[in-house]
DNA sequence: CGCCCCGTTGAGGAGAGTCAATGGCTGTGG
DNA sequence: CCACAGCCATTGACTCTCCTCAACGGGGCG
């Protein structure tokens, strides 16, 4: 649960109380080798998902093979919140790394939300982050080329993982092949290792088993178009938030 | 709020007392001419919009001028559920007809739905399609082609239209500009011109005044890969709903 | 009537895809 | 301990989808 904290914490200030309440959730953990399948599309959910170290998919499968990655999920991550109804999966989560997430019956996470309205509101920070990361991830491959999309992409991952809690050292364990980052960007594996090759050489970022140093950070945030607000959302009062006195409609 | 609840219904069962419910909704009507721009970047959220009539396309813009539609806003949708806890808008929403739209405070919207699980529960489908529908986004335009990524979108927006209580006679009036379906799937206009001249050619589609007929049906959804579950979310129990009572968690 | 917006069409260009070969790394089995 | 297989990144050569630039024309509206 630490690192889901760290994220929530990005946004909502949580008191001791209330991650005792999370961590007190009644789950399981289950651990997973890389490859390994989550989800299948047409599971019933009725569990919530928290990632608690490794790096897992969310992708789609056309009928002749194509695959799309919807987005990443990183450690922090929590997923299936539609589980929160009962739907049903319409994609896939496979693991790319060792993963172990914890997994937490949706009804005993809805009525620990139902009695923290800071909870509550911390997820649905959270809800509304990956709702904004999936528009995000529209513009990138809708609208930006490819060299564009792939330095995006890694500043983006990289602000995650610093939100998840990382050190700020400008490194990121990117453990995905060329395959998947070309299956997340729409582009092919042959192009994304020439336009990160091309990336390199230009001196904007390096590379080693599977780690990318960003070395020159603005420059690569100019390329690819990286609003610094992203992601950053504004910690304002919660309408959630009992403490909030001061919500005036304008 | 017809148009809503016509929505709402085709996923929970709402009776007299919940419409009633929102009916009740303290509001404003706003009318907005084609073209006009209702919520701007930065802006301040504090209110909960319901689209009554007409047209709106959510968008980004890069710094160059390139513009990425994220999706496009039909009479009975709800936007900007974010307001719930007053985040600032990333975007941009304008119509692209004559708009009108009910303007609801999100903190009485909020009570309304802490009152009546279902409300919440059926808000919380509209959420959960509103995210199926950016996914879809995702895979339409990073893994089809022109013409595929067309016949996929003329196919949601009919069955959204439909879902909303429009007739079922394989029309669908789509006030878009070639240069509009272009900015949601990532062409341009000149490409999605010859495209839909195709799809035309080809007797699948027949278009006139900005009304396209879908001839081929069967035909059409090959192409597409549009599938027949998509946003036929199963109508199952509600977690939410006090009438659950046969929720087990496997 | 004429303007402007929009859709269409043509010709040529470019970014990304396809096909294919090479080579490094890792793990495994003889 | 070495040989070999499999996976993955890289690179080259060629192709194709989609883009760019440009011209034309129809329909609505002042």
């Amino acid at each position: 649960m630490r690192t889901t904290l760290s994220r929530l914490r990005y946004y909502v200030d949580l008191a001791d109380t209330e991650s005792t309440l999370l961590e007190a959730l009644p789950h399981r953990v289950d651990s997973f080798s890389p490859g390994d399948n989550l989800v299948k599309i047409g599971n019933p959910l009725t569990e919530v998902f928290f990632v608690e170290d490794g790096w897992a998919i969310r992708f789609r499968l056309l009928d002749d093979g194509r695959r799309q990655i919807v987005n990443f999920m990183l450690p922090g991550d929590c997923f299936d919140l539609q589980a929160l109804i009962s739907a049903q999966a319409d994609h896939f989560v496979d693991s790319i790394t060792p993963v172990t997430i914890r997994v937490v019956p949706a009804r005993a996470f809805l009525e620990t939300l139902a009695n923290s309205a800071r909870l509550a509101a911390a997820f649905w920070w959270a809800a509304i982050q990956e709702e904004s990361i999936l528009r995000e991830q529209i513009v990138r491959i809708g609208r930006r080329s490819a060299r564009e999309r792939i330095a995006h992409l890694i500043l983006e991952l990289y602000r995650r993982r610093i939100i998840a809690g990382a050190e700020e050292d400008e490194t990121l364990e990117l453990p995905a092949t060329r395959d998947m980052i070309a299956d997340a960007l729409g582009l092919t594996s042959v192009h994304v290792s020439r336009t990160i090759t091309e990336l390199r050489r230009n001196d904007l970022i390096s590379t080693q088993n599977g780690t990318i140093r960003i070395v020159e950070r603005a420059k690569l945030a100019a390329i690819a178009g990286f609003e610094d607000s992203y992601l950053h959302i504004q910690r304002t009062r919660l309408m959630f938030d009992p403490n909030n006195t001061i919500n005036t409609p304008h």
